[in-house]
DNA sequence: AGCACGCCGACT
DNA sequence: GTCGGCGTGCTC
């Protein structure tokens, strides 16, 4: 009788959200003989002819509209592997960015879940050191090699032996023998547990103490809290803090940091002062790496997560906080696939959770620094630096009718050679790779182009060739020049190679450090570079973006910036704050030396309105004049932007579907189209590329009308036309 | 997105 | 005569 009842009254029909791109979820018959699942387990159904994928149960139904429906074919997880919180941030998610339900969550879960075979999660292990260094020394007197290794994760760790591999390629077998000798310890996985942290008895600053009081009084609430802090103002000193007291609680903490690269520091850092179980996850870490962490978070048995932006879909037990350290870096944007903002998602699941949210930044965004300023997030300002070490000095130095040496001015030189004198490290940070930006014919001034982009193509002077850097066709260089038959054909401009270059000729006695894309490709040689650097060996290092963040090198005295000058021609309108943000970042690196700091600017413009603002001011009240523009011209963040991007290898086919897009808008007070405008770089890899911009008063208007957009042109997929939405774009290339 | 079905050109 | 090109349309 009971097992009767259960048949009528209990659903049948399961609605599984699918890595599909047409639905956000389809409709499966649950056999009776079938337990119920739970939502948020996996599921296994059938699709199409032959096919058996693994699905999420997004909710339970009574009835479909479907009369047909095929049966599960078998049930995955008896718990949910996503949690109610979890789940309904991608639901809320997938809703805000337009895209499928089922599309939202397989980018959110790792890999390792989509397979089938229930095999046992791999495991990975991390080392560090248990005894000191001292004791090490004396055991390890006969052991010259293991004494290495040892040193090294004293220094670096914990660390996975892999990435040893460039100090000794057997690092594995030695951290095995070292802990036979009980001098390092394993972890599971990414995992890292401590019992014995430390507490350097920091005396917080005024500002920090009182930062860390105003978050403490909004503990389980709901509530973002905007720590705009300078560089050395302590930021990570109040995370650390914080974090603390929710572990107290029995909270777990999300902390999200831009770059893979940025992780293992912060982890080492938080590591070293709280008792408890900490995990890392990123997209270097294996599928099972990273599906071990989801397990043990939504379990709570870890207490603290550092994360790259995917993690913010980690399902945790008993979340206390969403920290997002540089929460204005882009990185926090998806930019391919699902688009989606880790930051803005942090706040979201803030809302969910009811948790407090904390963004940190030196410099934070205008969409941020907007909400700060009109009280809906809480701006706890850090303005000391608890180091007391003074701000670097500024110089602007003018490149119009400056003697040049492959890059440099020399009054650039003179200032480098002086700090090297001194002792220190010196960065010149460049954005562009290579030796030279351009190949150019001194006759005719015709320029060396990409066939298939619309773009220059960048001289690479070891592979003697040129590379376009959008598509990365490779050309060989012409001996003359193709259009007057002239062999005055010269590069332009600099990049980090060509700098290199002519540093390493003027100061051969130093060492010339390249962190760029063609000089580190892999984790190894970013380790071997950054202890080149660590080894505090007066040197030059020359970067691109990649060391515009996170990396402290500690005895840096000078900061040369170098080509900025193509921001002011941008057409994207947040270019100068971009600018702004990457020059105050940048500047910061060259105030940790114990020899006051400086920082060099080569630019055609030191008159520009936009130096003299931010650098006899500073980066607020730059921020505040740039919002008002942003108001005045009705531009975000006091609007809302979407662009629908499409490409196509025909031009005028490409024009009409836009043209068509935007004319099956309706007229929207509020809502402006721009467009079809070609795109920044107009082709690409042999595609054109055109968008549309909507910009808005209202958002639920412009979400409405993207809804409809999508729907009507979902429909009638005309010319297999390659586009899809950017919902918040932050950038229009 | 995949993947099958389908209707036209050059090949052992 | 077949192999295979990728245009069209469907997946609960």
């Amino acid at each position: 009788m009971i097992h009767g009842m259960q048949k009528t009254t209990r659903p049948h029909v399961v609605q599984v959200a699918l890595k599909v791109p047409f639905a956000p979820y389809l409709d499966y018959q649950l056999p009776d003989e079938f337990d119920l699942p739970s939502v948020g387990a996996r599921v296994v159904v059938p699709l199409g002819k032959s096919k058996q994928l693994v699905g999420m149960v997004v909710s339970l139904a009574s009835s479909s509209k479907y009369q047909q429906l095929k049966p599960l074919t078998a049930i995955l997880d008896s718990e949910p592997l996503l949690n109610e919180a979890a789940l309904q941030l991608l639901k809320q998610a997938a809703k805000y960015y337009q895209i499928n339900l089922g599309e939202m969550i397989f980018t959110a879960l790792p890999a390792w879940y989509r397979k089938t075979d229930n095999k046992p999660i791999p495991i990975h292990y991390w080392w560090q050191v248990q005894a000191s260094l001292e004791a090490a020394r004396t055991a390890l007197v006969n052991a010259p090699k293991q004494l290495e290794v040892f040193e090294y994760l004293y220094q670096h760790g914990p660390i996975q032996s892999k990435s040893m591999a460039h100090i000794n390629p057997a690092a594995a077998k030695i951290c095995r023998q070292l802990q036979d000798k009980h001098l390092i310890t394993s972890s599971e996985l990414s995992f890292l547990a401590t019992d014995h942290a430390c507490d350097p008895g920091f005396t917080l600053t005024n500002d920090q103490a009182n930062a860390l009081t105003q978050i403490e009084n909004h503990q389980d609430q709901f509530k973002v809290h905007l720590l705009d802090g300078v560089t050395g103002s302590g930021k990570t000193e109040v995370y650390i803090r914080f974090i603390s007291k929710l572990l107290g609680k029995q909270q777990q903490a999300l902390v999200l940091v831009p770059e893979i690269g940025l992780t293992p520091q912060l982890f080492q850092e938080i590591s070293q002062r709280i008792n408890g179980q900490m995990a890392i996850l990123h997209s270097g870490l294996s599928a099972g790496a990273r599906a071990r962490v989801w397990h043990h978070a939504a379990r709570g048995l870890v207490d603290v997560v550092v994360s790259t932006r995917s993690g913010i879909f980690t399902p945790f037990k008993n979340l206390g906080a969403v920290l997002v350290d540089e929460e204005h870096d882009l990185s926090y944007k998806q930019q391919e696939g699902t688009r989606y903002s880790a930051r803005d998602l942090a706040v979201l699941r803030g809302k969910i959770e009811k948790i407090p949210v904390i963004l940190g930044s030196a410099t934070p965004s205008f969409e941020t620094l907007n909400h700060a300023i009109n009280g809906k997030y809480h701006w706890l300002k850090l303005r000391s630096r608890t180091n007391h070490n003074p701000m670097p000095s500024l110089m602007l130095q003018n490149t119009q009718s400056k003697q040049f040496n492959k890059g440099l001015t020399t009054q650039t030189l003179g200032a480098i050679e002086s700090h090297l004198a001194e002792n220190n490290q010196v960065l010149v940070f460049l954005n562009r790779r290579g030796w030279s930006h351009k190949l150019m014919c001194h006759e005719c001034s015709w320029v060396a182009e990409c066939d298939d982009c619309d773009a220059y193509l960048t001289f690479h002077q070891h592979l003697n060739l040129l590379k376009c850097h959008h598509c990365n066709r490779r050309y060989s260089l012409p001996e003359f020049c193709p259009q007057c038959g002239s062999q005055k054909v010269e590069t332009m401009g600099a990049g980090t190679e060509k700098i290199a270059a002519g540093l390493s000729e003027r100061f051969s006695q130093h060492q010339i450090v390249r962190f760029d894309r063609d000089s580190v490709n892999t984790p190894a040689a970013w380790q071997k570079n950054l202890d080149i650097v660590r080894a505090g060996k007066p040197c030059v290092i020359v970067g691109t973006q990649m060391l515009s963040k996170g990396h402290d090198f500690p005895l840096l005295s000078l900061v040369v910036v170098v080509n900025v000058d193509n921001s002011f021609y941008s057409s994207d309108f947040r270019a100068t704050e971009y600018l702004a943000q990457l020059l105050i970042q940048v500047s910061g690196r060259a105030g940790r030396a114990k020899t006051k700091g400086e920082v060099i600017i080569q630019t055609q413009f030191p008159e520009h309105e936009f130096f003299q603002t931010l650098f006899k001011h500073n980066y607020q009240t730059f921020a505040q004049q740039q919002l008002e523009e942003r108001d005045a011209m009705r531009f975000p963040p006091y609007t809302y932007m979407a662009i629908i991007r499409a490409q196509h290898r025909n031009e005028s086919v490409l024009d009409q579907f836009l043209h068509n897009m935007a004319n099956g808008l309706e007229q929207h007070e509020d809502i402006s189209v721009l467009g079809p405008l070609p795109a920044p770089m107009q082709k690409r890899q042999k595609l054109y590329r055109m968008q549309l911009i909507l910009n808005s008063n209202d958002r639920k208007s412009l979400h409405q009308m993207i809804h409809q957009l999508k729907q009507r042109n979902e429909a009638s997929n005309e010319q297999n036309i390659q586009w899809f939405i950017d919902i918040d774009p932050v950038s229009f290339d």
